[in-house]
DNA sequence: TGCTAGCTTGTAAACGGTTACATCGACAAT
DNA sequence: ATTGTCGATGTAACCGTTTACAAGCTAGCA
């Protein structure tokens, strides 16, 4: 390997790489060991008024950054984080990824960010990625993954957290809502209005275990009452606006037009009270149209959508809090539960009786 | 330093920490060197069939997961590409960091993301971080920043790219929208619509260029036509529904109702629509409303929201390429436009004769 | 004065890869 | 047979930190 290496002043020809100045420079310019400006960086109160001072002086002359590389190497441990996530284009996912994000970048921990778009597999390759990447821990969202992520994670004592899930009775750590629940209380207000036609426009199910546990929650309301969520009451959509749209379509096509719509979230359900009003159906007095997310416009739009409010940013606060915590040998909670609110606007109403 | 060393295979106690596997295993259990072992990694086809499946096997069989820092402290290179945004909390955003980091991991590049929430000296701190970290180049939003902070990447020699900007004439290399240009365009089209009296709903300007750009556009439309824009007919409000709806109010409280209000994004224009409906106004009979943005919603909301569509993935998956391309040493393009699409709906129309 | 305890500071060995250069064969041309 | 060429493989230096351990120094104390 050609040595490339020049001393900071030196006069280095036009073609030729300047080396980026090391504690090495520091240390020479400073007239202390290498030793003494590794402490002075980390740990500066235990050097000497005189010495902090001249290695000060240095560092700041020479506008010396510390190189990550060299230091995870030499301490195995990178001070960074991952996450994978299924995609960006969510507000709530937006907030979670945000406090975490701060609250890694307050402990001086970097974030690795990696999209998986809802695909196991893909999931799977990212993580492989962050792994050579030297992630000390990666956040998660779900608790459905390919196996052998977990086996990759675990074997390289890797910490993780899934988030978005709560479970106490899952074998791996988690941070998040207990969506089955929620979806099970969402839906027990509407048979509390009096309902007793329910039908769900879901997000895709496949390899998305929150989606599934709302579709559960819902049944799991119906069957406090004896009822039962008929196979074509669920329509499945991706969380866009003009899929809410055709999620409704679908299901006031069907023989029992139901009086309450549960949406995968408020995306869809924006989309469904559009394509109600559209039709020329009232909300609620048609139709009662309920999301998850509470998100910025639920409040705004009329009539005000009725929505469980997921307080994603406390989920990125809190997964940022059990990584870092557990790599500094804390032992974390396995299992935290962040609290959701049913927030009762005027798409929910009680069902006008049919003729 | 205590040597926590093990050989894989060996037995380790409880409370041992197993160091991971080396290319020194792997070779040693390949009988190769460790140099064949690197080739087999990184370029498999330089290897002898019978060498090439001797360390296939060993790497398998070990598991082996090449070491990130090692790799990126020999080569000085990290293939770390660094991201610095605003916020997550926008689709149109959400798209852009969603087409970066698709595209770095494509090329072996993984995606450190950092967040400086409209704050120059946050968003410079977040910088010197990166540069720790050791990205090899750093995609940043808008053409403001930090002078520090450009003397900082250029003295390190890290390529950067500011991005939803489009100025040939920046000293910095740019990709995006012509922000003042497309402002302006949309201006003139409600000018033509006969509207004299234009207002504006912009987001913060403060650090935000993208945000003066467009006030500023709008300004030489009005200016085109020998009008101005009185210093209270622009606001400015967080991108936020609410905000917008804030925003509508104190322009239609001002003595002049204008005819026209071109919001800052899409979000404050959903507010302002929002608004004015439920204070009983027409839109776009008493007023005309458009944004920025395009986003989901936008085509479906009722009456149609008027608005310029960014394809914000576009400059994405381009920032990726130059950056990469660059730091392959190859000459990119200093300024490229991604061009943008005036989308022409219910929400702006001729403007209602007044008494 | 000599000794020890307690700080500071320095020395040098890792950390786990990449890669320049050396080496070694095999094979073709002389 | 000798030499040269070329491709495959090995050897070892180097990347820039951290940190165990050694060494030096000061002060307190017998």
């Amino acid at each position: 390997m050609v040595d490339r290496r020049r001393t900071p002043d030196a006069h280095a020809g036009p073609s030729e790489v300047l080396r980026q100045v090391g504690m090495r420079d520091v240390a020479s310019r400073a007239q202390v060991s290498i030793a003494t400006v590794s402490r002075f960086i980390n740990d500066p109160e235990s050097l000497s008024m005189a010495m902090r001072e001249r290695v000060e002086e240095a560092v700041r002359h020479l506008g010396y950054i510390r190189h990550g590389a060299a230091r995870a190497l030499s301490m195995r441990r990178s001070h960074a984080i991952g996450a994978i996530i299924p995609t960006v284009d969510n507000a709530t996912r937006a907030g979670k990824i945000a406090a975490l994000q701060k609250n890694c970048h307050e402990q001086g921990y970097n974030l690795l960010l990696a999209l998986s778009e809802y695909d196991l597999d893909v999931e799977l390759q990212q993580c492989r990625n962050l792994v050579e990447a030297g992630v000390d821990g990666i956040m998660l969202e779900g608790g459905l993954h390919h196996p052998e992520l977990y086996h990759l994670l675990e074997s390289r004592g890797i910490a993780f957290v899934n988030t978005i899930v709560y479970d106490p009775k899952s074998p791996y750590p988690n941070i998040g809502f207990d969506n089955r629940g929620m979806a099970r209380r969402l839906a027990d207000h509407l048979l509390d209005l009096g309902h007793t036609s329910l039908a769900m426009i879901s997000g895709p199910r496949a390899g998305n275990d929150r989606a599934r546990e709302r579709v559960e929650g819902v049944r799991d309301a119906l069957a406090g009452r004896g009822l039962t969520l008929a196979p074509d009451a669920v329509v499945e959509h991706p969380y866009r606006v003009a899929e809410g749209r055709l999620g409704l379509r679908r299901l006031i096509a069907r023989d029992t037009m139901p009086t309450a719509i549960i949406c995968g979230n408020d995306v869809l359900a924006f989309g469904a009270i559009l394509e109600a009003q559209s039709q020329g159906l009232d909300v609620p007095g048609d139709v009662s149209i309920a999301g998850f997310d509470d998100l910025d416009w639920a409040s705004q739009l009329p009539p005000g959508l009725t929505t469980v409010a997921l307080p994603s940013p406390e989920v990125g606060r809190l997964a940022a809090r059990y990584l870092i915590d557990t790599l500094k040998g804390e032992t974390m909670p396995h299992a935290t539960e962040v609290e959701v609110r049913l927030i009762l606007r005027g798409s929910t109403g009680v069902p006008r009786p049919r003729g």
